[in-house]
DNA sequence: TTGATTTCCATGAATTCCCATGGCATCCCT
DNA sequence: AGGGATGCCATGGGAATTCATGGAAATCAA
C-alpha cells in the first residue's frame, strides 16, 4: 500500500488515555513496522516536543528510522544534533496500538497539548498529527488568513515550483 | 523492539543511592544483554568520565561492546585510546538492574553529578542520560532560547536537510 | 562492631489485559 | 430487493499486573 497517511477524524479519549487510531492510519503503520505479522500490535513512535508544540506527532517504525538515521549521521556534538536528539529520542515515546486499536496517551502528554475528551488526527505525509480540537480550528484560521492574502486564484499546487517563503 | 531508548522521566533517588530505571528502558537493556532471560536482570553500564562531566551516561551490553571494539582498533598507545580507554574502562561502573527494577547509584557517583533526591533520565540514541534536574534544565536553557527565536510553527526536522547551525 | 551494602517484603498508584456492546458497512443467499 | 449474517470499528468497564517507592532484615567488609 503506501508510506503515506491520508485524511483527519476525531476520536474519543477515555479516562485512561485511550484513543482509537483512525483505522486506514493502523493499515499504514502496520506496513511499515518491520517486525509487524498479522496478529501483531504495531509500533510507533509519538513524538511530544518541547513546550511550544501544541500537537503530538505519530512516526512509524519505517520513518522513524529515517530520522534517526540521519540525526546519526550529523556530527556529534553539533548544535543541530542535541536539537534533534533531544526531542526525537527524549521528548518521544515509543509504543504500540493494542488489539482493539487503540493507544494509550499518558497523562503528561494529554495534558501538554490540552487533550481531555477527544483528540483529531490529521494526515500529514508519512506521519500524522494529533491535536486537541479546538487547538486545531485555531490553528487553521490562521493558515486561513494567509491564503487570504494571496489571490483568490492562487493555487497551492504553485509552492512546488519556487524557492521556499519566508 | 529496539537498540534505542525514547523517552525521559524523573525519578526518586533515595538514602541508599537506589533509583528506578523508566520501564521503558529495562526491556531495552534486556533486549540488549546477550546474558539475560527472563527472570534474570539485565546489564548495563554507567559511564561517570572525568570531572567535567555533568551528567551519567547508562550503555546497554551490546552498545558498550560496540564502543569497546571500536577503541581496541585503534593504535595502540595513541592518545585517543589512552583517553577513551580511561573514560570506558576506569570511569565507568558494570552494574545491573535489581529485581524491583532499580539500580544503585553509589555515593561517589552520585556526589560527582550532584544527584541527591532525584534524577532525570534522559533517552539518547543507544544510550540515556542521567542528570540532577536542576542541571539538565540549565544545560537546556541554550536550546530553549534558541526556539524562542523561531517562528512558533518552526519544525526541527527542518534541521536535518540543511547546513549545520552556530 | 559499625557503617555500608544487599535482600526481602510491602503498598498505593498507574498501566495493561480481557471481556463486552452498539453501530455501520459488506457480503451473500434466496 | 429484502434481510440476515458477518465482521470490523469505536468505545466502555473491571480485573489483574506492573511500577515506583519505602522500610526492615540480613549480609558484608574493614
Amino acid at each position: 500500500m503506501s508510506r503515506r497517511f491520508r485524511g483527519e477524524s476525531v476520536h474519543k479519549v477515555d479516562g485512561k488515555g485511550r484513543v482509537s487510531i483512525p483505522a486506514a492510519f493502523r493499515r499504514v503503520l502496520e506496513e511499515n513496522d518491520p517486525d509487524y505479522t498479522s496478529g501483531l500490535n504495531p509500533n510507533l513512535i509519538i513524538v511530544y516536543g518541547n513546550s511550544k508544540r501544541t500537537f503530538l506527532e505519530g512516526f512509524s517504525v519505517a520513518s522513524i528510522n529515517e530520522v534517526d538515521e540521519k540525526i546519526a549521521a550529523l556530527p556529534r556534538g553539533s548544535k543541530s544534533r542535541r536539537i534533534l536528539e533531544r526531542m526525537f529520542s527524549g521528548q518521544a515515546l515509543h509504543t504500540s496500538i493494542d488489539e482493539t486499536g487503540r493507544l494509550v496517551l499518558p497523562q503528561k502528554i494529554r495534558d501538554k497539548v490540552g487533550i481531555i475528551n477527544d483528540a483529531i488526527f490529521i494526515a500529514s505525509g508519512d506521519t500524522f498529527q494529533i491535536w486537541h480540537p479546538d487547538t486545531y480550528t485555531q490553528h487553521n484560521l490562521e493558515i486561513d488568513s494567509w491564503y487570504d492574502q494571496q489571490d483568490s486564484d492562487f493555487d497551492p499546487l504553485f509552492l512546488l515550483e519556487g524557492e521556499d517563503l519566508d
